[in-house]
DNA sequence: TGCACGATGAAC
DNA sequence: TTCATCGTGCAC
């Protein structure tokens, strides 16, 4: 597995974004490997971002997109799903690039098509907030072989709040891929 | 200390 | 279109 090292995080918040699909998302849990390929992402571009979390300033729930790089933001979302993000840019910058569908290629569960249903079925929750995604049991890895696709922007989802944020394009995902959440 | 509100998903 | 369900953030 080569793993996707700090640096990889450490960059514009839209080159990762697009960068992600494709990639394997691993999460290791009591001996047992669970892995999807990353098929539908959203950029989080940083506090001026009005569809941001960080857009509303640094407190105890957000300050993990404030911290380095290459770290996993995990909150509770309407009292019953996750969402996981992926922090980028340098320490500070406050942006992250949201997980919303994955394709199952190992020891997958149930429909991972969505924010939430992915993090279901990753077993992805709380304890994992703020996780460094450089470590042995949940990280992000480029697949040894991977074939070209397009990929298709769109405005983010359930954003309508955010202005004209709202209309940006700014969620990538892989063209004709079934496992996304929604065209 | 109270309360309105989600980066959702499923049912109707 | 409605609803389940609860941590977070900010108003009192």
């Amino acid at each position: 597995m080569r793993k996707l090292p700090r640096p990889f995080y450490d960059r514009d918040t839209i080159a990762v974004a697009r960068e992600l699909l494709g990639k394997h998302l691993v999460h290791v849990e009591r001996g047992r490997e669970r892995v999807g390929r990353i098929v539908e992402v959203e950029a989080y571009l940083g506090p001026h971002d009005r569809a941001a979390h960080s857009s509303r300033g640094l407190t105890d729930r957000t300050k993990v997109m404030f911290g380095p790089p290459g770290h996993a933001y995990v909150y509770l979302i309407y009292g019953m799903y996750y969402c996981m993000n992926v922090v980028t840019e340098r320490e500070g910058h406050a942006s992250a690039v949201l997980l919303r569908a994955i394709e199952p290629v190992k020891n997958i569960v149930g429909r991972a098509q969505g924010p939430g249903l992915l993090c279901k079925a990753m077993h992805i929750d709380n304890r994992l907030n703020a996780h460094d995604l450089l470590s042995s049991d949940f990280y992000i890895a480029a697949p040894p072989r991977t074939e070209r696709f397009e990929i298709v922007k769109r405005p983010r989802v359930g954003v309508d709040y955010a202005g004209p944020w709202a209309k940006r394009p700014l969620r990538f995902y892989i063209k004709g891929n079934p496992f996304i959440s929604r065209p």
